[in-house]
DNA sequence: CATTTACTAAACGATATCGTACAGTAATAA
DNA sequence: TTATTACTGTACGATATCGTTTAGTAAATG
């Protein structure tokens, strides 16, 4: 029997101790999920299949079986490679601080640029298609994805009302308010095929009407911001 | 050969003109339907195959072949028919006119209620795991809900403005941000099954905060609107 | 009546895919 | 060297599901 002790983990197959004979091998690992995700990504979940797996990942259809344990194991893998990717690149988005409207906007057009992006768009796809049977995959990336942008978003504007810069709100629901300014009906039609990627430009004004729209709706009490963004 | 010009259609296989033979059921096909319909929305788009529908309707397979031509014909068929109860369902919302701020937030709940219903939710779902292999129901859907409903709601901004209740603005975007503060990241967590249904008070809350943001940031240039819903 | 079409029941062929077994080779530790 | 574990290639068994065929019954028209 093989290690069988790697489940559905990215560590490949950790040994008990001192591996007694031959050690596994962390290439073959990392192809049969660079292999795995590269076919869910060119097309559905339907072509992640082992064979197909094992084919293109030049590794044996037992070598992948040994490794995550099963289909859905290997399904359970690439989500959670992906969600790793998606945090990463959430924690990369910019903290910049030259003024509060050039932050938001800053930080909308890199977020609008990943949650359009043909990597996230799958993701949520695969999620879509696997909610119905492993809840604990949607939960966990809904958490470090939505929530967890969310929240941040939400502390930057608590910040700014504890500034001054903002009159007293409630936070989350702003920041959710704003993130859904910016996604807008997007995001659904990006999922469902029914609309195509909207370019950077198209991205840019969303964000920053989005941003305006907020910034002048929680402007401090009394004050009336006049925008140049006539037009 | 049967008479095989039902195609997709929700129409029961039209006969072409006086139909000579014994007449096709329309009560069968509305049985396959709903069987089919029920199949999914009580599972995944995998549970939903040619001889659970026929056993679950009581109809013989080849009649569901007969009446559908395929399963992907079958498919395309749930998915039309829930598209037709979705517009149906936004045709439906309030129209009414007591006040801008009351009949927004008329909307949105109605809307909201909508959108988080299990129904939706399984319609989307089925959409993204479609998206790749019939982009045009994700179109279809797509321009009929999201687009229409924006629509419908910028033809009321765009009327507001009008009078004067609103400044100068992009209704069509307005629309869309409004979409977009009532839903928040719901709409995401509901897909991917990250979050559980929120209640009608919860809805309740988000519009109305949503359209109270709306209506501050589209106020008429110079005035500030003071809100009495503090806390 | 005969003809034509819709429908049923059961069986069949064709695949696709899963997961496992087997026999052999490769790499590492004792 | 020997024991042990990882890996390969192929083959196999078990299903599931599609879509079709066949033979017969049911309901309509002329």
């Amino acid at each position: 029997m093989p290690t069988s002790e790697a489940g559905a983990s990215g560590v490949p197959a950790t040994p008990r101790n001192a591996a007694r004979g031959r050690p596994p091998d962390p290439a073959k690992h990392a192809a049969i999920l660079a292999a795995a995700r590269r076919l869910f990504f060119s097309g559905s979940i339907q072509t992640l299949n082992i064979e197909a797996v094992a084919r293109a990942s030049g590794v044996s259809k037992v070598t992948v079986y040994s490794h995550f344990g099963d289909l859905q194991g290997l399904i359970r893998a690439v989500v959670l490679l992906q969600r790793s990717e998606m945090t990463a690149a959430l924690d990369d988005l910019p903290a910049d601080q030259r003024g509060l409207r050039q932050a938001l906007i800053d930080l909308g057009c890199a977020l609008m640029g990943f949650l359009t992006s043909d990597d996230y768009v799958a993701l949520q796809r695969m999620l879509a298609t696997l909610a119905r049977q492993e809840t604990w995959l949607g939960t966990l990336v809904y958490r470090d994805g939505a929530e967890a942008t969310r929240d941040r978003l939400a502390a930057r504007l608590a910040e700014a009302s504890a500034r001054g810069d903002l009159r007293a709100h409630d936070s989350r629901l702003a920041a959710e308010q704003l993130l859904g300014m910016w996604q807008g009906i997007q995001t659904t039609g990006l999922l469902s095929g029914g609309c195509p990627r909207p370019d950077a430009e198209e991205l840019r004004r969303r964000v920053e009407c989005g941003v305006d729209v907020l910034l002048r709706a929680y402007a401090p009490e009394g004050i009336d911001r006049k925008t140049d963004r006539s037009g």
